[in-house]
DNA sequence: CGCCGCGTTGAGTTGTATCAACGTTGGTGG
DNA sequence: CCACCAACGTTGATACAACTCAACGCGGCG
């Protein structure tokens, strides 16, 4: 669809760095695809600004969004020379881009990706509970305290994801995801003022719920 | 139960090299807990040998086995500090035990633990993909090929999990396991010389239920 | 032998998926 | 400005896969 992107060479284009990497920045449009499930895996991504879920799919066509990534995160993983998953923006986005021979070169940037990487990984561990344990409602009211951080706790949280994508991240169908929004509305957890801008009303149930994340 | 573990510091004892960390290194018996969720985390661990998996717990108990480790693999990781996994062996094993400090004095081993996290977190995207959308059938098949390398075609491989921890691992409970090794069998796709004891009979069948793992 | 942990199988229940209709919103063009 | 349309969301009725509860089987060990 909208693949506006642009894509400008780092800041220090006069004499390269060693440390800074010759990664270049893109700026994407929102719901681009930056990269393909099993392209070849020439580059490792950093999310600057905005945000992109990570994809893959099966055979018949089942999808599974398999990580939601904000400033910091780091995707473009390979398996086999091959890049694991697809990435798509939900946001306008800012991604930064680095060689994967520069992990060898700069140590700065594998440390930073080090922490990057430990940090993903239990986040991964905790989807697992919620993808292998959870019931419905309890995995949309974690998802929504995910995407809540304590700091802001009167104010609304926008969606950028339709009910589509989040089922997707969920292990849900639309629908169901639908009914869990309609049921924490009904009890009084959250308050819907359009269908992707929520507020939660009682962080205390929600946290319950979703088993004190 | 069986807390047989004994340990001995690393084999430099006299000098100590500035690269091989100060790591000492455990040998564990099989069903040893290694260490709890939100315990203080002080040490990260590598399996040199044998199997080790990572469980996290819900308040009511539920449970998700959400990693499988062998040789290689890293474990003990952090959020906020705290364990964010317990981890249990599977088998006897010999663990790698080192600092968190060294990290940032050793960039050998930062660069081996960075290789191992790309790996262990592209291995977390399938679990997501296979959690999130795939049936239970498929989810027993995927594990089985999960654990019998390309490699040992026609050999026979041991479970060295109880039904209840492959159902903790998929998302699943005990029944619906034994159901699916059941309907495995009755298709001709895997033999069973007892229950832990699995041999694949049609690999492409399996691969296809599993969706081209 | 007889117990105990683990595995299998069956019968009935339930949570979520599926199928289908209807509602809402935002953009476009008459 | 309003009518229309398309995309997204909600809600209801029904189906089905997996869960729950329960009985039974099997193998290893004291």
């Amino acid at each position: 669809m909208r693949q506006i992107i642009e894509e400008r060479t780092g800041s220090y284009s006069r004499r390269p760095q060693p440390v800074e990497t010759q990664g270049s920045s893109l700026r994407v449009a929102a719901h681009t695809t930056v990269l393909h499930e099993g392209d070849p895996a020439r580059r490792i991504m950093e999310v600057v600004d905005g945000a992109v879920m990570l994809t893959k799919l099966l055979p018949d066509g089942r999808r599974q969004v398999v990580e939601l990534l904000g400033p910091g995160d780091v995707f473009g993983l390979a398996h086999a020379d091959a890049y694991a998953c697809s990435a798509e923006t939900l946001t306008p986005a800012t991604i930064a881009t680095h060689e994967r021979s520069a992990l060898e070169r700069d140590a700065v940037l594998a440390a930073r990706l080090l922490r990057r990487f430990e940090a993903q990984l239990c986040v991964m561990h905790s989807h697992a509970l919620v993808l292998g344990r959870m019931s419905a409602l309890e995995r949309v009211a974690f998802f929504l305290l995910r995407l809540m951080p304590e700091s802001m706790v009167g104010s609304t949280l926008h969606l950028s994801m339709t009910r589509q994508e989040i089922a997707d991240f969920l292990g849900l169908t639309l629908e169901t995801v639908s009914r869990a929004f309609s049921e924490l509305k009904r009890r009084g957890f959250v308050a819907l003022l359009r269908a992707d801008e929520v507020r939660i009303q009682d962080r205390g149930s929600m946290r319950r719920l979703a088993g004190a994340a």
